[in-house]
DNA sequence: GTCTATACAGTGATAGAC
DNA sequence: GTCTATCACTGTATAGAC
């Protein structure tokens, strides 16, 4: 049973059940703790807030997908010494992102990313982002080296664009079912191949012009 | 001042002002009527909940945007009978996204569509993207004119993809100057175009093997 | 129809006992 | 570490004034 675990693993397990169905606000601290089968006061006790308890159902998420982005673009680097080809490198970034949005919980947890990324607690957004400092940091020179006639800005620009696409993907598809009267269905296994060429062709038309740097 | 207009106007644009600050769940009503100067139990009288409230918001925007794409569609159609380009389809489509983005009030409205489109709350959601039914009966066809080769799935795919990326640019660009550590700026004017050369692109790449339909 | 005052159940947070 | 009691604040509903 649940009694097993610690109480803060409890309401870790128990937040993310409650949140990812729905969203931050609408869940209470008395429904969690509920669930958890521990008391009211514990989330403060543990987390301090149901921001700082937020803060860690993600980053318990958050540290695994971006660890295995690096590796990935550890083991890419091994590969090929004058460095990965750009779909190799979207490929390293993309794949961790969608393995955890068809996991058996998968998609929920992305919404949750979706969520804390635009959120308006800038605080809740400063903390959010600041776990993707290393990959920003990696990817770019990566990014970089295999698309040398494009720019940094122009780089930055299409990832973020990437991005876009990636979060809304994994967080909004069902939108999609609805428009395309249920033609595009959100967990087709085909979507990561049709991000991934569509990534790889935004991002190689930032080289073409490169004006604008 | 702002008692010469009606209550329920008083209401949508307090709303408007302190939902974009501090987002739907963080705006107490009593703020947004103390704002208004009205009563508490004027936004249940004219809008039924914060919920109605909210819809009422977004609306006020949705409608203009959504009719200015069509009116732009509409016009490409009667310049060139035989169906404009991708390129100017997809403009039809994103400008006038942006013109919102970039107006005064601009950049806070628009990161309320985003938050409505990946809203925990499912009758928020539904409500708000019926209101792009008819783009999407209009644009569907269109693209599908202007890109033969692709298949109306890889289509749809393409949009959201596009879709994205225009909610991330548009709402969450301030996370993009501080990983680029400046060089990308949320305000650069040639957001738009990089935008668009990036929409192209990636929707061109779904009609070149549209094997998956 | 429009607006006001007020009451109510549920929320996050905290101080202090154990 | 855990629990109880309590705080100020939230969205909503309603009775009644104009």
């Amino acid at each position: 049973m649940a009694t097993l675990s610690s109480t803060s693993e409890r309401l870790l397990d128990a937040a993310e059940r409650l949140f990812a169905a729905e969203g931050f606000a609408e869940t209470s601290l008395r429904a969690i703790t509920a669930e958890a089968e521990a008391n009211l006061a514990a989330v403060n006790y543990h987390f301090g807030s149901k921001h700082g308890l937020i803060q860690a159902v993600l980053a318990r998420h958050l540290q695994p997908m971006n660890a295995e982005r690096l590796s990935r673009l550890d083991a890419l680097d091994a590969e090929h010494p004058e460095g990965p080809s750009l779909r190799a490198v979207l490929e390293a970034f993309l794949v961790p992102a969608f393995a955890i949005g068809q996991g058996e919980r998968g998609r929920p947890i992305f919404t949750l990313f979706a969520r804390a990324h635009g959120s308006p607690d800038p605080a809740l957004r400063r903390t959010f982002i600041a776990e993707f400092d290393d990959v920003a940091a990696r990817f770019g020179p990566a990014l970089q080296r295999a698309l040398p006639a494009a720019s940094m800005p122009d780089i930055f620009w299409c990832v973020h664009f990437v991005v876009g696409a990636l979060y809304h993907t994994v967080s909004a598809s069902g939108v999609l079912e609805a428009f395309s009267e249920g033609a595009c269905r959100a967990d087709d296994p085909a979507t990561l191949d049709r991000l991934i060429d569509f990534a790889e062709a935004g991002v190689r038309s930032a080289a073409r012009d490169g004006a604008s740097s």
